[in-house]
RNA sequence: GCCCGGGUAGCUCAGGGGUAGAGCAGCGGAUUGAAAAUCCGCGUGUCGGUGGUUCGAUUCCGCCCCCGGGCA
């Protein structure tokens, strides 16, 4: 029996598990034990991806997408939904997830959401300034601006903005810059207002794992040098040949310029294992500040290490695991 | 054994008679539509050891140790 359809043994209306927490913490992992302890007891559960990097179908084995096999027999949604050509985005990224999550509420289902990319779960859960498109000619003119053009005239067209970010923001510089030129509302007036969030509408069930440090960096490097010998650089080769623009975030994901030095023969195999596991390093230290930080302070934390399957579910799930 | 280079922060190195500074790493932080992105902040370490010169030595000189390279 579907856990929505049993409110009288305390089951949550429109339950949302959310699993969360650096790279290499064995999140993927914890999502498929705790869905099939869902299904184990009569209901059912959907995973969905909030990784930016693991929606796109381009990368597999550098995004550490779940394999068949990893799946567990579990439904999984959003994983390599996106074609490497076209941008994903936070906004895109949370209106496709909310369609995904009232289509698991239909069926009742658990949605059980699963990433380490926190701006995509804020988001989702808060919602995001309603801003239109930016117009492609618009985007293309202010990306081509270096960093100081670039905040010297959004010092001019929109000095508010410009006075609250550092002069080397590139990325927030040029978002503030064609917003304020393709919709002529300032990004500080658009972000007033907030729209799409679900946070209110649905039962969290939150979860971060915060390892230690040393133990999850250790993981790091090896994760980084398997990967290379797991099909790394088929993948980045066939990315490649793609010609897609470098700009594009399917060709800035972790491993994919390591590797692209590698084929280019500018980087020996010893160097780009170094370098790869170095920014995994880097993005993991990224994500404890975030996730640190950025989330509800009683959301439960896990600070010791997961290996897969030694942790106490029903700790953090009890409601979900009703039978 | 001799001759050159070197020995300075965890790593790679700069500097130089008034007890020292960069990049990287590491740590902390920010995060409103490309976030695996983009930024911001944090630098005391027996300046290899030991004697000497000097008001003062990490810096100059002697000796010793260690690491490269060369010559025998």
């Amino acid at each position: 029996m579907a856990i929505k359809d049993s409110p009288k043994n305390g089951a949550p209306e429109r339950p949302v598990a959310l699993i969360a927490g650096p790279t290499a913490s064995s999140k993927s992992a914890v999502a498929v034990e705790l869905a099939k302890a869902i299904e184990a007891k009569g209901g059912k559960a959907v995973i969905i991806n909030a990784d930016s990097a693991q929606v796109y179908s381009d990368l597999s084995v550098l995004s550490a997408r779940p394999s068949e096999d990893e799946m567990g027999g579990i439904e999984h949604r959003l994983f390599g939904a996106w074609d490497g050509a076209k941008a994903c985005s936070a906004a895109r990224w949370a209106e496709a997830a909310r369609e995904e999550i009232v289509q698991c509420h239909e069926a009742g289902a658990v949605p059980i959401l699963v990433g380490g990319t926190g701006m995509y779960m804020k988001v989702l859960l808060e919602g995001i300034a309603p801003i239109p498109e930016i117009e492609p000619e618009i985007r293309e003119v202010v990306r081509a601006m270096s960093v100081e053009t670039a905040y010297e005239t959004l010092m001019i067209e929109d000095p508010e903005r410009a006075t609250m970010l550092e002069p080397g923001d590139s990325q927030r510089i040029a978002r503030a810059l064609e917003v304020k030129r393709s919709t002529g509302v300032t990004l500080g007036d658009w972000q007033m207002a907030k729209t799409g969030g679900i946070g209110d509408e649905i039962a969290l069930f939150p979860l971060l794992l915060l390892p230690p440090r040393e133990w999850l960096y250790e993981r790091c490097d090896r994760r980084f040098e398997r990967m290379l010998d797991g099909g790394a650089t088929d993948e980045v080769e066939a990315l490649l040949a793609r010609k897609l623009d470098p700009d594009l975030p399917v060709m800035r994901a972790i491993g994919v310029p390591e590797i692209t030095a590698l084929l280019a023969e500018e980087a020996s195999r010893e160097e780009t294992v170094d370098a790869g596991a170095q920014a995994t390093r880097n993005y993991a230290k990224r994500q404890y500040t975030w996730f640190r930080r950025q989330t509800d302070a009683d959301w439960p934390r896990i600070l010791e290490p997961v290996e897969s399957n030694n942790i106490d579910l029903d700790t953090y799930f009890a409601s979900l695991l009703l039978d």
